[in-house]
DNA sequence: CGGCACCCATGACGATCGTCATGGGTGAAG
DNA sequence: CTTCACCCATGACGATCGTCATGGGTGCCG
């Protein structure tokens, strides 16, 4: 019995790559391939695939996003994420989200093809070393509104501008970062937002 | 006559997929791999390849970097950049490097074997989008010193910490910031910062 | 009900930042 | 030699930033 695959990538070249070889793959069948997130739900729909390989970095709506919505609209779709960034972040989200395997893309092919199999047999497959640093990092320590504040932070310059962009007042946008840069440790709005991204706490 | 190919490229999923493929088409021969940038002169001194395809973005020493030392320790060997970010920046530095190609990793793979294919005999293979981006975009405005004070500032956090980190006075670095902000057309050090990133002119 | 955490806001303080004017030193181009 | 661009530095100014104290509002939980 062949396992379904659907690829969920936005780099042309990987895609590609990624499809020819596992479709050289005994036992796999790449049934479908699209380049952005918010084409995942509709080629599921259509295809029905087993495994789903989820990129998170795509345009339109990310990895993760299309994960939660794959969950309800195609549940018997298993989900794993195939990411470049190991941020602890991201496998908190994954995991809640619904996806049954975490790599990322400085692992070998051999992996890849033994974490979908095992997600095809009902299994899971997270990336250990990134457990363990999930694990020790912990979750997030910002609150929703000091995530909001900080995500905003990144493009916008001024305090003012970001007050804008949420409606809010210049002191509070400024007590916000304060407290999230306290809670990162840092010394400058820009490295807490570096420090954030890092994490994957954005 | 077959075309032999050394691959560098930090991303091991990555980097696996495409030796295979390249295996794979009638012609290529893969003599060698590596995930460091300061692993490709010695393995070309080692392969003699006929075509080397460098990744930027990798530990060690960058693609370009690489590249330029391959010019001289293995003249031979043809360099094709592959990259993710198609910043006009990159462009210039890889044919100033002596690329023969360059390629973002956003295009399909059969154009990068015509590429690889063009390159081997003798001739150039360039993003013919990036060209025109390159053109437009233009060459650098920053000077040197302000070039390096940027490069500084991505990380270090306060002005302090930049002025030490290059021996400089802190008036010093606050004027060299102050013309980059400016010629940049940005209202902070964290956006001048970000948009020279972006057009690769770190 | 009484904590408790989070949200929003205001005001004030010192530190830092971005801008400008100014000046001296170097090296390449005319 | 003059001009020009770049480098380094200093000082001063106003704007912005990061911190703190304080207060009122909400909703959750023991």
């Amino acid at each position: 019995m062949t396992i379904r695959i659907l690829l969920a990538e936005d780099q042309t070249m990987f895609r590609g790559a990624m499809a020819a070889l596992l479709s050289l793959e005994p036992g796999f069948e790449v049934v479908g391939d699209v380049a952005r997130g918010d084409q995942v739900v509709g080629a599921c729909e259509a295809f029905r695939p087993d495994v789903a390989l989820l990129d998170i970095e795509m345009p339109g709506i990310d990895g993760l996003e299309a994960a939660r919505r794959l969950r309800t609209a195609v549940p018997e779709t298993k989900v794993v994420i195939v990411t470049t960034f190991g941020r602890p972040g991201y496998l908190h989200a994954a995991l809640s989200a619904g996806a049954k395997g975490f790599l990322i893309k400085d692992t070998p092919i051999e992996q890849l093809s033994a974490a979908i199999r095992k997600v095809a047999e009902g299994g899971q497959a997270i990336d250990p070393a990134l457990a363990v640093a999930a694990l020790s990092e912990g979750a997030s320590p910002l609150t929703p509104r000091e995530r909001d504040v900080l995500a905003t932070a990144r493009g916008h310059g001024t305090i003012a501008d970001i007050a804008r962009g949420l409606h809010l007042s210049a002191g509070t946008v400024r007590n916000h970062l304060s407290a999230a840069i306290q809670k990162l440790g840092a010394r400058t709005r820009a490295e807490a937002v570096e420090i954030a991204e890092r994490k994957g706490w954005l």
